[in-house]
Order: C-alpha cells, then sequence, then structure tokens
DNA sequence: TCTTGACCTCAAGTTGACTTGAAGTGGCAA
DNA sequence: TTGCCACTTCAAGTCAACTTGAGGTCAAGA
C-alpha cells in the first residue's frame, strides 16, 4: 500500500512535520497508522491539505476549516452553512479584485498620494466593504507565516 | 472641516476604537489633531480603513499594508514588489474560487466521503498549489478574529 | 459648578497557530 | 551490534494583532 511517511508528506506538501503532527493533535487531518513510530498518511491527506491551504487563505480558523470539511472528507455543516461560507468567498473574491487593481495602479500612477488620486478614489469605490459600518469581514481573522 | 472624532471613525467603519489607537501607534494611519484628548481624522481615514481590510482579507501582515499603501498614500515600495503583490493576489483569487465551488460541491453532494467523490477531487485538481511542495502561500499567515 | 461619559495612556493579558527544545525510540545500513 | 538519524512526546516559547483594565482627563449638558 501506498501509505506516505509524514516525512514524505511534509516534503511533497511543503507542510512542516511539526504542523502535521500539530494537525493530527486537533483533529484535523488523521494518520492511518504507524511503522514504528512514525506516522503513516494515506495519499488523500495531500488533497486534505491542499484544501486546508486554502481555507486559511480565505480566512477561515482551523476549527471552521475541520467542519467544514472534515477528517475525512466528512462535513458536520449543514448544507445552508455551507453555501453561506462560499457567499463569504465571494464577497471576499471581489474585494481582492479591487484590492488587486488598486495596487496596480499604485504600481503605474504618478500621484504624489493615492489618496487624492481620483482614479484610486474610484478603484476603492468597487470595494464590497467600503462603506460598511457591519462588523467583521468574511471569515477575517489575523495571519501569520 | 469635516474631521471625524474617533468614536465615529469607529462607527462608520465597524472598527474598534482600541483597533484605531493600535493602528495610529503602529504608523497605519493618522490623526490629524485633537480635540480635548480626542483624536481627530479626516474622511480619507474612512478610505484608508476599507483598504486596510482588504489587504488584510489578502493575508497581508500590518507592516506589508503599511508599505504598500502609506500613512498618507504613499508607497514605500518599488513598482515590480507592487506588481508581484497583484500577480500573488492573483493566485489566491484562483484558490479561492477554487475553494468555493468545493464548498459549493460539499453542499450538494450525497456522497458519504468527498475525498472519494471524483468530482470533488477534479475540483480540486483546479487548485493553483495543490501540488505545490514550494514553500509558503501568496502572502500567507494566520488569522485570527 | 457638577456630573457624565466618552475618550485618554500604559501595561499586561489573550488568542490561534505554530515552533522549539530536551530527552527518548526504533528501523535500517555497515 | 552498533550507530545513525529521522522520527517521537510533552512542555514551553513565540508572534502578530489585538483587547482589557486601571486609573486619569476634559467638553458639554443640567
Amino acid at each position: 500500500m501506498n501509505l506516505l511517511d509524514i516525512g514524505v508528506l511534509s516534503e511533497r506538501s511543503g507542510v512542516p512535520a511539526s504542523t502535521l503532527r500539530y494537525y493530527e493533535e486537533i483533529g484535523l487531518i488523521e494518520s492511518l497508522g504507524r511503522r514504528g513510530l512514525r506516522r503513516q498518511f494515506g495519499p488523500e491527506a495531500l488533497t486534505q491539505l491542499a484544501l486546508i491551504s486554502m481555507g486559511k487563505t480565505a480566512g477561515f480558523s482551523l476549527e471552521e476549516i475541520k467542519n467544514a470539511f472534515g477528517k475525512r472528507g466528512v462535513s458536520t455543516l449543514p448544507r445552508q452553512a455551507l453555501h453561506q461560507r462560499a457567499d463569504d468567498i465571494d464577497v471576499q473574491i471581489r474585494g481582492l479584485i479591487t484590492l488587486r487593481n488598486a495596487l496596480r495602479h499604485v504600481a503605474e500612477c504618478s500621484a504624489p498620494s493615492h489618496m487624492e488620486c481620483p482614479k484610486f478614489r474610484r478603484l476603492l469605490s468597487l470595494a464590497p466593504y467600503s462603506h460598511a459600518p457591519t462588523e467583521a469581514q468574511p471569515g477575517a481573522r489575523a495571519k501569520r507565516k
């Protein structure tokens, strides 16, 4: 059987072994057994890690990712909640498009202060939550390396 | 002049006053003066906060956001770095689209485990970094509420 | 003038997501 | 059989980004 040693999974996924152990500890992924001391993972762990990576990028906490996709690919969330997450991501995508355009603009515009550039301000007016007194963005949380 | 009291800015932006003070302390935003003790902000602060919010969503650290857009709308980054950021965001957008589709699929698919659903796996194969042994995603950092 | 309440400062605490370090284990090549 | 070394556990440390708390200040309405 094609089980992956934690070291191999770490190398293939780019996720440090210490992080994989941590993910297993909090129930985000599952190892299928041991060879000696070493954890062995199934090949689907790679897919799961890609999913986790994307979920983190989307600003979901590990707990939320766990609920949405589960350890063995089983979601604990009701359909409605999942669609809500998807809707949040749509909003986020629109924000990112605006941000990307703003960055490209800043890179090219020669105005000394972008805050005073009308084109820049028009770009930002398209932000999905630029006028939002409403609390908290999509899955917004702080980020680290 | 139409200056905003910190309380008003907080209410309009949805950002807690304590956070606004923190942002000023680290040089991310700037108050234009005081009325008594109270900080007064210019109306462009609202735009800046929208930008900060989007930058956070994109996974940038406050330090990076500061460099990219500056306190007074002045970037300290070279053009090339700004375009690089924009490129990173493009990658991230593609990841989010994949994730959104995966969530919608999970919401509708009746397979007991999505990991074994061929459609789900095909969806994920479109992830921009699903096979990446390469380090660190775009501006990937950890997130909080 | 007096009170109120929203602000102020500064230090310390919190949170999620890891990382690090010390001390131990076990499969495998020499 | 002996080393080696990549793994193991467990506790403690780190980091960004805030939040909280104690004690203080001041503008404005009663």
